[in-house]
DNA sequence: GAGCACTGC
């Protein structure tokens, strides 16, 4: 066992601004609702933003585009939007939309402001989200994702009816964000062109533009207002990227943190973390501790640790309640974390990143940051996706420390040395410089942004980064060979709102006449997994999996759960029950076969949306019926560029890249010798491994993909 | 015989 971690401290800076649950009470009492007014004037007016409405209208008024660095509590996700509608940005019927990087956020704030209106959600202030839109004709001030504004933009690419587009939590540079700021930037551009025009002010033409005026052409649109909102400090990287437009900043309201750093090198980094929390419950007053974990094995073993040391105290002593919480785990049992620990108990909720900004924990005084994260890493030459454990960067190691100053002072552990600190990255890299681009590139090219290698992207994702997905799109036939968006392929998968892949495959499935069953399958793929695995039961979970197992492989095993899961709802349908009766059949349902219900809902969602979609491209639903022969074909014409063939070792050689790759041991072919696979997901951890795989025959390779397979042999 | 941070359309 190491030394007691000892820690020296050092001023902390504020953390950025995060939405937090509300707690949603609704009045019922007539009185209490009028308190209730009340203590809503008295909140909205002691926000740090209240004493610079006029100011900060003003400056919108007379900047095209501002930039508002704000701080922790301020109040600008709230308020902003407000004081521009009262200041007359919504005359002619014109919206304010603001964007939100995670959909809890636009729908908790828009309730908020709602409330805070007087008016029912939905009318004035109003969400949109994918599969949940409470907006109206009425709706003046929308909330949504970044990346549903991203998809309004394929329907009007000037955005026409918005007078204002704040962007808010700009700062976590998500790929949604940075395309859109890359995409209004143009819109910005092309509607103040396009208002010159129309006053009669000639507008240098600009040829880039071409596509986006002429779909606008004879339609009466004024300049747009862009506001980019950011919680860091940086704000001049957005003000450099819009021009050098100005920056105005808000005061937060945040208690102090202290900050502790360790004097010496933490070697193990789990049992620093679990000395520590020892530390705080034997030493430290009265409050909860949050510890930020990389993933569930850590949070297992470290919670198993911290059980056997409480062991040893004495029966007499404060007790420790131990909540985990990441993002796999049920939500019942996420919910734990929120409760408040039993009385004379101390709560410690071992979180994973999901508690930085995801989520905010009531209660929390200690925050443990060990300075490690969990990352994506992709590299573009491979097509190769890795979670790796790096450290985490300055801006997010203050917004972990800022955790422990929601409701009061608080203190932050920092299990490194202060010298480390200061040698972390600024900010953690932008998401669309380790991720695939191909859906982005897609999206850009269905916008008429032709030159994607020359979009003036905020920070450029690598040249081969961009040319391997221009070359993915034009194999899959989304673009031809001299990189334009294909008739009627590309602009049919563009609609989509999936993986480019899978889009592919259901124009692919409806020549096969196997719709139906592609559907079911890429929605099933489209979401978290689908099997719930817990580690003390996992022989139960495996019997139970067997029931759904096709020996063809894993596309129809989930085409089996899917229809095992509906043919379950129809039988409480036909019992007449009612939704809510419904859900809570599914649910047990899923409970007793071990599946993820929340995985299994959102697939539902996912299939009832891509349906509609497809339905109105012309598709057929047709079905292969028990043709699996056919549906196995159909895989293969389909995920072509993901296939596999066995070598004399056992492992697999993935024919596109060449690379080794071995069976995951989760796919129901495991235990079987297929000489040949296509399969959907390509990961690094211990060794390459090749998930989620259907059996196929070689032969069908050439046969069904000449293009790509005729010159092998 | 592995193990997966977090979002989003």
């Amino acid at each position: 066992m190491p030394a007691v971690a000892s820690f020296r401290a050092r001023a902390s800076a504020p953390a950025p601004e995060m939405p937090s649950f509300s707690s949603g009470a609704s009045p019922q009492k007539q009185q209490h609702n009028a308190r209730r007014k009340q203590l809503i004037r008295q909140q909205r007016k002691s926000l740090p933003i209240a004493s610079v409405e006029k100011r900060l209208v003003d400056e919108v008024r007379k900047n095209d585009t501002l930039i508002v660095v704000g701080e922790t509590g301020s109040g600008k996700t709230t308020q902003l939007p407000q004081f521009l509608y009262d200041g007359g940005f919504c005359q002619d019927g014109k919206v304010i939309g603001i964007t939100q990087p995670r959909r809890v956020a636009a729908v908790t704030v828009a309730k908020r402001v709602a409330e805070e209106c007087n008016d029912q959600l939905g009318r004035k202030v109003g969400y949109s989200i994918r599969f949940d839109d409470s907006t109206s004709n009425a709706t003046r001030i929308k909330y949504m994702t970044d990346g549903l504004l991203l998809r309004e933009a394929l329907l009007d690419p000037l955005l026409s009816k918005y007078s204002v587009i704040v962007v808010d939590e700009a700062h976590e540079r998500t790929v949604h964000t940075d395309v859109l700021l890359g995409l209004l930037k143009k819109v910005q551009h092309s509607r103040c062109l396009h208002a010159n025009k129309n006053g009669k002010i000639s507008g240098r033409p600009d040829h880039s533009q071409s596509s986006t005026l002429k779909a606008c052409q004879g339609i009466k649109i004024a300049p747009l207002k862009l506001i980019i909102m950011s919680a860091s400090l940086d704000a001049k990287c957005f003000s450099d990227y819009f021009g050098g437009a100005k920056a105005v900043h808000i005061q937060g309201r945040q208690y102090p943190v202290d900050t502790l750093y360790t004097y010496q090198p933490e070697s193990d980094y789990l049992d620093a973390t679990l000395v520590t929390i020892f530390q705080i419950h034997l030493e430290e007053g009265p409050g909860d501790i949050l510890a930020f974990l990389t993933g569930q094995e850590e949070i297992e073993s470290l919670e198993r640790l911290i059980q056997e040391r409480a062991r040893q105290f004495p029966a007499d002593s404060s007790k420790i309640w131990i909540t985990p919480i990441y993002s796999s785990l049920p939500s019942e049992q996420q919910m734990n974390a929120f409760k408040p620990a039993p009385s004379g108990a101390r709560k410690v909720v071992l979180a994973t990143n999901i508690a930085e900004t995801s989520v905010t924990i009531p209660g929390i005084k200690y925050v443990i940051d060990p300075g490690m994260v969990k990352a994506r890493a992709y590299n573009p030459v491979t097509g190769m996706e890795s979670l790796i454990i790096i450290p985490v960067s300055k801006a997010q190691a203050l917004q972990r420390s800022g955790r422990a100053g929601r409701e009061g002072p608080g203190k932050c552990f920092r299990l490194f040395q202060e010298c480390e600190f200061d040698k972390l990255a600024e900010s953690t890299i932008p998401e669309i410089k380790r991720c695939n681009l191909a859906n982005v590139v897609l999206q850009l090219k269905a916008l008429g942004i032709d030159d994607i290698i020359g979009f003036d992207f905020m920070e450029k994702p690598s040249r081969t980064s961009i040319l391997k997905s221009l070359e993915q799109l034009i194999l899959l036939g989304a673009l031809t060979d001299d990189y334009k968006l294909s008739d009627p392929v590309g602009k049919q998968m563009a609609r989509l709102p999936l993986d480019p892949m899978y889009s592919k495959a259901l124009i692919v499935s409806n020549e096969f006449k196997c719709l139906e069953e592609m559907l079911i399958v890429v929605s099933m793929l489209s979401v978290e997994s689908i099997f719930f695995t817990p580690r003390e039961k996992l022989e139960e979970a495996r019997a139970a999996r067997k029931s759904f197992e096709s020996s063809e492989g894993d596309h129809i095993t989930l085409v089996n759960v899917y229809r095992a899961a509906a043919e379950c709802l129809e039988k409480s349908k036909n019992a007449n029950a009612k939704e809510k009766t419904m859900e809570k059949a599914l649910n047990r349902w899923c409970f007793e076969n071990f599946i993820n219900y929340r995985s299994l809902r959102h697939a539902r969602d996912v299939h009832s949306q891509i349906q509609g979609h497809v339905q109105q491209m012309g598709l057929n639903l047709s079905s292969c019926g028990d043709d699996m022969v056919q549906f196995r074909r159909c895989l293969t014409a389909a995920f072509f560029l993901n296939a596999a063939m066995r070598q004399p070792d056992g492992s697999f050689r993935a024919l596109a890249t060449g690379q080794s790759v071995q069976m995951h041991p989760s796919s129901v072919l495991f235990r079987t010798k297929p000489d040949c696979v296509v399969f959907n997901e390509l990961v690094r951890t211990t060794q390459n491994y090749v998930k989620n795989l259907t059996r196929i025959d070689p032969l069908w390779l050439a046969e069904l993909a000449p293009q790509y397979y005729a010159t092998e042999d």
